[in-house]
DNA sequence: ATTCCAGGTGACGGTTTTGTGGCGTGCGCA
DNA sequence: TGCGCACGCCACAAAACCGTCACCTGGAAT
């Protein structure tokens, strides 16, 4: 597995080379962005792993910056770590609902900035040899983002396509309903549990019409487990 | 699995008692300390699977408390989530750097607490080597939470799973109706002796078809024994 | 043989968990 | 600005499961 690329987009510049100092030290591969400007530019240039971006920059606020990628297909699903100030903290929420994947606040421990980052990329990563992933002719190929059987594609949301993914690549376990929030949904948002049983079922719907809505089951008291094999 | 004790230490009350008061509406057993000398009293007395300790205690600061605790033998593996106000946020570093296994800030949301809390846990918790157990050709695998023999599902409730999975883990010995109340529904709960005889038969039931139900013998007058051995 | 009792059985009502359809909202897009 | 898609959540329906009870059974003890 060759090393993860981090791009960090922060205006101040010992602050900045701190995180990349201690980013290279543990084996990645970073590159630094000033302002959102450079930032965008360096996205455009080579699409990192991960960003970490701070809150306040001096031409555009990162909240701004972040739906602006997320808005965009091609770094939509690139995964966003906001940096925050604790006067900031009140923007934490927006700064989530803007589609970061996690936040941390600073002063932060490179410890705990590991942490985070591990966390995310792990969600976000595809583990390894999964790009592909084909179970009983149902078939996820994750560069492309489609789940398909045969040569139609399922007809699926952005969360109930992140699910199935999930599912297919880590078949044949049980998971509940808390976990999926945290592995679906990523750690910081608040939905509730029961929300997760309407996505099951228009996922199950949706996989219906190729007969596959079997390999979901139910189990009860514990949650939810993809499977091949029958119940 | 019995419910996983949390030992809360934390000085201020009504936080403390808010805090126990969620987690056991989680499911968990919670006890409760003041300050670090009592904390210190309850791990000795009884050792809880996971400890949340506030960073300010009257008698010594969360960190000495930890630290003391990772420099122990006995306690070393024990998982300790540290709680902090935002005003001691710049001490996160040493909070870490003293052994916490994770932080959490105050205020923080419940589930925020549980994701935590859960993913310590299973970290913390290597399977002891019953991820599968296989008796006579019939399976049990705890990951996806089913019992099978050859292709085939054996359908069972969720009591009736614990308590299969309880006796495939525990095989060749007699276990009491007081016994299996105590660890497959796991200690407080008031249940009739007499309604495990039923789930016996349950289980028996499920297991008839595939030619199982011997496995579970009963010794009169004693209780219930799983085995492979006839008699 | 008769009695006695632990344990087995089948049925039942209540409770909890999960499935389902629908509704309102927010955001991207035209 | 208006439309349509996803999504989260609610309220209700359906299903699964659980604990008990009343009654049956088989064998051990007398």
């Amino acid at each position: 597995m060759s090393a993860k690329q981090i791009l960090v987009v922060e205006d101040e510049r010992p602050i900045r080379e701190m995180i990349a100092f201690g980013l290279r030290r543990a084996g990645f591969e970073v590159r630094e962005a000033a302002d959102a400007r450079s930032g965008r530019a360096e996205v455009a240039n080579k699409l990192p792993d991960l960003l970490l971006v701070d809150w306040m920059l001096p031409d555009t606020s990162g909240l701004e910056f972040t739906r602006a990628l997320k808005r965009d297909r091609e770094t939509r699903e690139l995964p966003i770590i906001m940096l925050t100030a604790r006067a900031e903290e009140g923007d934490k929420v927006a700064g989530l609902e803007g589609g970061a994947d996690d936040y941390i606040t600073k002063p932060f421990s490179p410890r705990e900035l590991l942490a985070r980052i591990n966390a995310v990329l792990r969600r976000a990563m595809p583990a390894e040899g999964t790009e592909r992933v084909d179970i009983e002719g149902l078939v996820l190929d994750q560069s492309s983002q489609r789940v398909s059987s045969g040569d139609r594609t399922v007809a699926l949301g952005p969360t109930e396509y992140r699910m199935l993914a999930f599912f297919m690549t880590h078949p044949e376990r049980v998971y509940s309903r808390e976990q999926l929030l945290d592995r679906v949904w990523g750690g910081n948002v608040y939905v509730e549990e029961r929300t997760i049983g309407v996505h099951i079922r228009r996922l199950r719907k949706a996989l219906e019409e190729f007969g596959y809505d079997r390999l979901i089951q139910t189990v009860r008291g514990s949650g939810y487990r993809f499977s091949a094999r029958p119940l």
